[in-house]
DNA sequence: AACCGTTGCCAACACCTGTTGGCAAACATG
DNA sequence: CATGTTTGCCAACAGGTGTTGGCAACGGTT
C-alpha cells in the first residue's frame, strides 16, 4: 500500500473503475441483469474483463456497486402540506430523466432476488423514512409509502421500461398534474373505513 | 394428417403441448425470460427439452403461446359510471391472483423486447378500447388508459414482482378502497388545464 | 541501480445455453 | 400383415457465460 495518506491518495486505476461504472450503469439500464455480460460491459470500457472481476469480485458484486441509489427526497416537512404530491411527482421525473441507475434498477428487479431486495430497502427506508416525518400511526405511515411507491413506479415501469406511448408522450407538466393528487391522497388523506 | 376431420381431432401429444405450457408459464413467472431455461421447463414437464422445440419451434415461440393473456374487461358502459376505478381495481386483482400469465408477462416484459411489445399491445389495445367506450377525444382517451395502466401495472409490479411489504401485507378490499378514486379520476376526472 | 506493488491483457477452464438430427417405440391406416 | 405417421429420447453441436491464473509492462520508492 502507498506509503502516505491511505484513502485520500487517488489510484491511478480510479479512472477505469468509473469507467467500467458507467459502462455496467448503461448495459444493466438498456438490457437487465442477465443480458448485460461482463464481456459487453468490459468492451464498452474498452478494457479486458477480468479487470471486472478484479476490481468488483464478481457480476454481483459489480451490480451491487452499480445500483446504488439515492431518492435524494427532499425534506418534506418544509414543504406547503397541500402541495407535498405535486413537489413528490416533480422530484421522481426530475430524478430519472438523468439518471439510467434506476432504470437499470428496475430493470434488473424483475428477475434478480438481489436487485428486488434492494429496491425493497430503497422504498422501505428512503420514502417510509421521509413520509413518517408527518403521522405517527407506522402501519398506516408504511402503507402510504407502499400506495405512494405502486404509483411512482407504476409510472417508471409505463414510461421508461414498457414505453406505453401514451404515457411517453405526455410531457412531465402534464404527468405531474395528473398524479400529483393521487400522491397527495395517498399521503395525506383519510384512511377509508 | 389424419383423413377425417382436420382440426377437431384431438391429437395424442395434446396433454403433452398443455404440460409444456403450463411448466413454462410457471417458469416464466418466477424466473423470467432469460433465466427460465428451455433445459427447466421440459424437467417441469417430464420430457425431453427437443419436444419443446419440436411443439413450438422455439423459445421466443413458446412464450408467445405461454404469454397469451386477456384482461377480460367487462363491459364498461354497464357499469355505474361512479364506480368504474372499484369495478376496475377489484377486476384486476381478482384477475391476476389466480393466474401467473400477468406475472409471466411482467417479469419478461421488462428485459425481452418482445414481451415488452406484447404488454403494449395488451392495454394498448384491450385497455384503451375498454375507456374508448365513453368519451370521444382519442388522445384524451388514450391518456386515461395510459394513467390507468400505470396505477395497475405499479400495483401489480409492486406487491407480485418487488414484493414490498406494506403492498404485500393489505388485503384486495383495503387496496380497492385506496386506488379505486385513483382509477376513477384517470377515467373520468376533468382534465387540468 | 534494484525492488515491489499496481495495472493490464491473454488464454483457458468448466459450465450452461438454445437448437438439431437421428433413431426406436407406439400408433393408426391400408 | 405391411406402411407411414406421430411421439419420444439420446447425443451432440456451436456458441456464450462467469470466472481464474499467469505473465508482461508500468510506476514509484529506496
Amino acid at each position: 500500500m502507498t506509503p502516505s495518506a491511505q484513502s485520500t491518495q487517488p489510484r491511478r486505476s480510479d479512472a477505469t473503475r468509473a469507467a467500467i461504472l458507467r459502462a455496467a450503469r448503461e448495459r444493466f439500464a438498456a438490457d437487465g441483469y442477465e443480458r448485460a455480460t461482463i464481456r459487453a460491459i468490459a468492451a464498452d470500457a474498452q478494457i479486458d474483463p477480468s479487470m471486472v472481476m478484479r476490481y468488483y469480485g464478481s457480476k454481483e458484486g459489480l451490480f451491487a456497486a452499480a445500483a446504488e441509489f439515492d431518492l435524494r427526497l427532499p425534506d418534506l416537512t418544509s414543504v406547503p402540506p397541500a402541495r407535498l404530491g405535486e413537489v413528490l411527482v416533480r422530484h421522481f421525473l426530475a430524478r430519472w430523466e438523468g439518471d439510467e441507475t434506476l432504470v437499470a434498477l428496475l430493470r434488473a428487479a424483475s428477475t434478480n432476488p438481489g436487485a428486488a431486495e434492494r429496491m425493497r430497502g430503497i422504498f422501505a427506508d428512503q420514502l417510509t423514512a421521509a413520509v413518517a416525518t408527518f403521522g405517527s400511526d407506522p402501519t398506516l405511515t408504511a402503507r402510504r409509502a407502499g400506495l405512494v411507491a405502486s404509483q411512482i413506479l407504476g409510472l417508471a415501469f409505463t414510461r421508461y421500461i414498457v414505453r406505453l406511448p401514451p404515457m411517453v408522450d405526455t410531457t412531465p407538466d402534464e404527468l405531474v398534474a395528473w398524479i400529483a393528487p393521487t400522491l397527495q391522497r395517498y399521503l395525506t388523506g383519510t384512511p377509508p373505513s
